[in-house]
DNA sequence: GTGCGTCGATACCCGCCAGGTATCGGCCCA
DNA sequence: TGGGCCGATACCTGGCGGGTATCGACGCAC
């Protein structure tokens, strides 16, 4: 199987619409129906069913969707990381906002490291950190479980940490001394805000949509929105929010990721730094 | 970059002789010399250096055997798990001779399971079910920890057990109560096999080569080795080898593992069946 | 030093297949 | 029932992957 093969797949079953996906790829349609027909042929099984107004997916093809995707993800990986090779230095992946006085702990005590590389820091959204590693944009990355996946990548613990709830400064449950999960997931106006998907779309749901913590302060200042944070949060929270203790709220791990399999002496330096912090 | 590519570069890189990599490819020497400088030529790195009399890999070209090992292996499993959709079931895999009475007690516990499906049992040499999974010939292995690296995969621990030496029945060693580590590995004319590596070869050293544990157990009765291995081989010992306790060998620990974002129901099952025993 | 063998690079040719355009055929809907 | 949407089919073309022949560099034997 090639990986232009496995590209058309994926654009067609992303798309589960024949012309949009030539439309994407930049070829015409014709040349993809073939290549997907011969695709079916050669693995014997079918990927996708076309009734001439739809076209769906089947078990066979959602397999297909899910492991071409990886394989597609380690072949740009593979490309990345050869091109990269040679450049000293690492790429160190986190969400923006998140972890920002462990993250600059980390960076000092390993610059002050012998041989030490320039580490490049790349501040992404929620839920991308997992994507950038597995593609190779990224050498390491800063994940915060519960919420992201750590799987298929080799972790260390760095530290664990309560969460609070961020409400607007004058709200009436902003001079409590704690609040329980419950309290705040069904605040009257103060709905939970939504975060974009791995794949960058939002689920449905009644909180206002976000991409990153500048939003969310934003619209929790206006009294539109309430959140649950971990309590790193409050060193720079804005003066016009206020921040509650949840303590049934789950702990939030933050752990140094990186691919599996990585041989770097840089990248062993670094975890070497972080477990020591 | 293609899949086409990426297999060249590797048999290249593996064979460092670029007559020996095309015939192992099955196509001239020409076009192989053209494909890998096209492919240097776009990533912009040499990957190999030639010297007219030897072949050697880059800093990059080390690099990219690395992870195009990762993503053609990643490619594969994409082209094998997609031709087995549809047809149901699990292909589990373990080292042949390890851990058969917790396999038969897995299995049996999962076949009571509600809606099990068929799981087919492959055995192969130690160092080798890694592979396996990755490439997906197999969906889910048992492993054995501390030999076997579980990087890359989900796992759950299933039990610990202790090692002991096992000796041909007569030798004076075989009546002791117990062993340290060191008076196994320093035996007069018993050494410690040698098992192939993830390639297949075997590492220099003074110990017979071998690849199964029956070869191992004649081997030993002939007095020609001995070995350290996990205690629950004793239930299937041959009358003629003796097995004495060795506390200060590490703990084994025996896992099951599969590959992350696996979504098979037969799967989830399986390691439910698996953590319950 | 010379000649030969080894091995990767280059030159050149051919056939296949990826990709294009034109068109068909089924289906929904007005 | 006709028009429009959409995937499949037919057919053509060009690029590229693969072949053979040959070169050029190097190491080695004598």
């Amino acid at each position: 199987m090639e990986t232009r093969e496995l590209r058309y797949f994926v654009a067609v079953a992303e798309e589960l619409h024949f012309g949009r996906a030539a439309q994407r790829l930049g070829i015409a349609q014709p040349p993809l129906s073939r290549a997907i027909s011969q695709l079916e042929r050669r693995l014997g099984v079918a990927l996708l069913e076309r009734s001439s107004r739809a076209v769906t997916l089947t078990e066979a093809g959602a397999v297909l969707l899910r492991e071409g995707r990886a394989a597609l993800d380690a072949v740009e990986a593979a490309d990345r990381r050869t091109r990269r090779a040679g450049h000293p230095g690492l790429i160190l992946v986190t969400k923006a906002g998140s972890s920002s006085e462990l993250l600059a702990k980390l960076l000092d005590a390993y610059a002050a490291e012998p041989g030490a590389m320039t580490v490049d820091v790349l501040l992404c959204g929620p839920a991308q950190q997992e994507r950038l590693l597995r593609d190779g944009r990224a050498d390491v990355a800063l994940l915060h479980r519960p919420f992201d996946s750590t799987a298929g990548f080799d972790t260390e613990e760095l530290c664990s940490e309560g969460q609070v709830a961020v409400l607007p400064a004058g709200h009436p449950l902003a001079s409590r001394a704690q609040l329980r999960l419950a309290d705040v997931t069904a605040l009257p106006g103060l709905p939970l805000p939504r975060w974009p998907g791995p794949d960058g779309s939002y689920a449905d749901g009644p909180g206002p949509e976000v991409h990153d913590n500048a939003q969310l302060y934003q619209l929790i200042a206006l009294g539109r929105a309430s959140a649950v944070l971990p309590e790193s949060c409050r060193v720079h929270l804005r003066r016009d929010l206020a921040a509650v203790p949840v303590p049934d709220a789950p702990t939030v791990t933050t752990v140094i990721a990186w691919p599996p399999h990585s041989r770097s002496l840089a990248l062993a330096g670094l975890v070497r730094a972080a477990t020591r912090l």
